[in-house]
DNA sequence: GTCTATATTCGGATAGAC
DNA sequence: GTCTATCCGAATATAGAC
């Protein structure tokens, strides 16, 4: 039943290349002399390069997502329905910076080769990113539900910057330290979510 | 005296191709065939493909990072030398927006270039942008100025933070469509920066 | 400055032996 | 499933005529 080395070994090490260097920047050749495996493998066991791609995404957005909505499930059934502000902020950011920051250094390369997936769409992504919406729009009735007095626009436009804030700061690691000159620390993790988290939660009161 | 016009044929022309699909995926053959100009005079007149994205991210940002710093230096001015965080925050994100949804579409292209140049750094690129951690201390030293309690650190995470809001919003318009479904606005060019500023300046309180 | 033609390398994808 | 060998188009870059 396990699945073959080969195609696993094919799928982390293409996401490393990707989120190294970018989709179109990446050849097949690049990606199967890495892995050691033979250049036919990527159309073996996915069919295209694209394919690949399209593959790896959904590999890895699915457990993300996952466990977002997990969260913010909790977060509703603590306080009776209704999440309060933070606690689906925390749902929503929580995940990915874990990941990125966390222990596992395969879970790190695995978000930013997401955040990458998602600023670079391929064809074969594209598609698949009208189920992402589908994924987000549970954050935007929680949102509503929270803050009954902003109006709809208001909540997509603030939920967008939140986003935003996760992404960039996910993507730009190098262009913060520059920036800061290092004092930044990266080290604390669950720390940086309560900061990401408290800022994006003031912009969103009144 | 006039630059030849196959120069700057090509830049626009380029410019707007990387906008688009990213610097990997776009080829000399893609540039010199959509501006209609021979093959041969992208070398010619720059040297190399990776040497006209360089010439091309210097021509962009200088304006750009020049009139930011007109407005920062304007809000200085106007309160003693100690700009408000709100006229800060606005002189960090109203020249990018205003090139991104303003009437001239040569300037959204530029900008939306240059979210991508910063995204997926060329080697070319990497080294001009210590110089562009430089422009952005000049807010890092008017935020502490504006708010002398904040720790440096904490100072640098939330000028990312708003980078992030900025960089996001300009990149993924489609995202934040399709999250709306439609509902966000895009042609109030002021309104939006406004409400940007607003919810940056709220996550600096405190 | 602009063109044609070409050198040379690399790209994705596949056929067919094992 | 894995390998070698290869097809064939596309890539960057340049040489040399005009």
């Amino acid at each position: 039943m396990a699945e073959p080395a080969t195609k696993d070994l094919i799928l982390d090490t293409a996401e490393r290349l990707f989120a190294e260097r970018g989709f179109a920047a990446v050849s097949v050749r690049d990606i199967t002399a890495a892995a050691g495996v033979n250049l036919a493998a990527v159309n073996y066991h996915f069919g295209s390069k694209d394919a690949l791609m399209t593959a790896l995404f959904v590999a890895r957005v699915t457990p993300l997502n996952r466990e977002r909505a997990k969260l913010l499930h909790e977060a509703e059934g603590r306080s009776g329905g209704v999440a309060k502000l933070e606690d689906i902020l925390h749902a929503l950011v929580a995940p990915p910076v874990r990941w990125w920051l966390g222990p596992d250094a395969a879970l790190s390369v695995s978000v930013q080769f997401l955040m990458r997936a998602y600023a670079e769409t391929t064809p074969g992504i594209r598609a698949l990113l009208e189920q992402d919406v589908a994924h987000l729009q549970r954050f935007v009735l929680a949102l509503a539900r929270a803050l009954p007095r902003l109006a709809h626009d208001e909540i997509c436009w603030r939920l967008h910057f939140a986003l935003g804030v996760m992404h960039y700061t996910v993507s730009e690691r190098r262009r913060l330290q520059a920036l800061s000159a290092g004092s930044c620390d990266l080290k604390n993790t669950e720390s940086i979510i309560r900061r990401m988290v408290a800022f994006c939660a003031k912009g969103f009161q009144i």
